[in-house]
RNA sequence: GGAGAGAUGGCCGAGUGGCUUAAGGCGCAGGUUUGCUAAACCUGUGUAGGGGUAACUCUACCGAGGGUUCGAAUCCCUCUCUCUCCGCCA
């Protein structure tokens, strides 16, 4: 949530930033503005009837006191329609705040300056690669024709559990995927320093809010019910990312400076609706509604997000030079940006039987975005509270690792080979054959 | 699921309708005293939102939401959460 009192101070400003996402959010800051008024206004009104009451209240107190009874009573007849005045001021403001924060809850995160104004994903800009595309002696083949040969996924059975987009991992490909989750985590707790935690995979409505996923993506979320109760609809979501619950862990807090900088490193599966996006690049395992990641969460003073993001970045980069696969570094433009985000980077690797880049991490910095919708503050030494910077990256999706892991590893004989940091994980150097 | 006890500032903790402008303590900041440290003493110290160039001032906040009242931390109703015991359960 943008700050209110940016808003109101330096509109032209807010508007100019938000239209660089071309997606219209501008228009709607005259009627924030004109609902802030309004609320503003009334508050100014009930004050002053507060303040009378107050005074009033405590004149009869004092009458009382002294054994007076009858003019007592005569400052009640003179004070009673004052609560009824404020009672209905009280509701109009009420609504009008309802109103007002109604709509900021639906607007994005300012772009930071440093990023580069843009429509769509053809306007990010690659800022850097690590290692180069593999050459084959031979057609490499899809990671589905590789997981089918060699009982990696059971596409046919995970369908029929679930419905599409959900996968069973058979024999050496759920050994794989575990393997690949223990790898991240030991090497972001233990080489890069994040605590490890293992957050619940439901959380509440607000948690959701406060990350910033409702209320405006609401429907790419899978709500959860407790048996044929349908009241308690709506009240827990499946986790779309374990962001979700691990950067909410302070939310409502106040941190004290030495507190910080705080840094979490999570894994959790991932459930996403991707309401809209059926039958669009829905073979194999490149998108789907259930999938597992190693997420990376900080919590940081403002003066050092930008630094912590570009730390974030090697740290994510990490992997997939332990790994052995090539990747490209972009930075998103305004218009391809996440609804939270100020700045981010996308990591893409390649998969040689896609022929394409794939993203596996996205590491963004939503400054004070997200801790002012969960009210997480810091107390400095000296001074008024502040909110921090809120970073959060993946470290990596897995899926679509798993997908260039095993494309960029297969050999002509359809085997695969395991890279040597992962071998520990898997106990083999080999898959297959 | 059943029974009982609770929820008050950064923390602890008093407070059963109006001298509460939330006592007192801890912590924190400044000051006095002092060879240094410590201690003692004094003063200050919540959050949010209005108004004001400013000093300052007003309003709200005692788990959440309603209600009674001129006036609610305090009385009434509903809900949430925590703790203890019992039952069920991986």
């Amino acid at each position: 949530m943008l700050d209110i009192k940016l808003i109101r101070e330096q509109p032209e400003f807010v508007r100019e930033r938000l239209a660089t996402r071309g997606a219209g959010d501008e228009a709607k800051i005259d009627e924030i503005l004109s609902l802030d008024e309004q609320r503003r206004k009334l508050l100014n009104e009930v004050e002053a009837l507060k303040a009378t009451r107050n005074r009033v209240s405590k004149e009869i107190g004092a009458l009382m006191a002294q054994k007076k009874p009858d003019e007592a009573e005569a400052r009640k007849a003179e004070t009673r329609s004052l609560g009824d005045q404020i009672a209905a001021l009280d509701k109009t403001i009420a609504e009008t705040e309802t109103a007002r924060d109604g709509l900021m809850l639906r607007l994005p995160n300012l772009p930071h300056a440093t990023v580069p104004v843009g429509k769509t994903a053809a306007d990010n800009v690659e800022v850097s690669h690590w290692g180069e595309k593999p050459r084959f002696a031979f057609e490499p083949k899809s990671h589905v024709d590789l997981c089918e040969s060699l009982g990696l996924v059971d596409f046919a059975r995970g369908t029929k559990l679930s419905g599409s987009g959900f996968l069973l991992y058979t024999g050496w490909g759920a050994r794989l995927e575990r393997g690949l989750i223990q790898f991240l985590l030991d090497l972001h707790s233990r080489e890069h320093a994040y605590t490890e935690v293992s957050p619940p995979y439901v959380v509440k409505q607000e948690c959701m809010i406060g990350t910033g996923q409702f209320p405006k993506a609401a429907d790419q979320a899978y709500a959860v019910q407790e048996g044929e109760d349908a009241s308690t609809l709506g009240k827990l979501y499946l986790v779309p990312t374990a962001e979700t619950p691990v950067a909410n862990i302070h939310r409502e807090e106040l941190l004290k400076p030495e507190q910080l900088p705080i840094r979490y490193c999570a894994y959790s599966p991932c459930f996403r609706a991707e309401a809209g996006a059926a039958g669009v690049g829905t073979r194999g395992m490149i998108r789907v509604h259930q999938f597992d990641k190693v997420e990376l969460i900080k919590v940081v003073t403002p003066e050092t997000g930008y630094d912590e993001l570009e730390g974030m970045m090697a740290n994510a980069e990490k992997v997939l030079q332990l790994l052995g696969l090539h990747y490209r570094v972009l930075l998103l433009c305004t218009g391809d940006m996440g609804f939270t985000s100020a700045k981010t980077y996308d990591i893409e690797v390649w998969a040689p039987g896609q022929n394409d880049y794939l993203e596996v991490s996205s590491c963004s910095n939503c400054e004070d975005f997200q801790s002012r919708r969960m009210n997480l503050r810091c107390k400095p030494e000296s001074g008024t509270n502040f909110f921090p910077h809120l970073l959060n990256g993946s470290g990596t999706a897995l899926a679509r690792l798993f997908v260039a892991l095993i494309e960029t590893y297969q050999q002509e004989d359809g085997s695969v080979k395991i890279p040597p940091a992962l071998q520990p994980y898997v106990h083999s150097d080999r898959i297959g054959a």
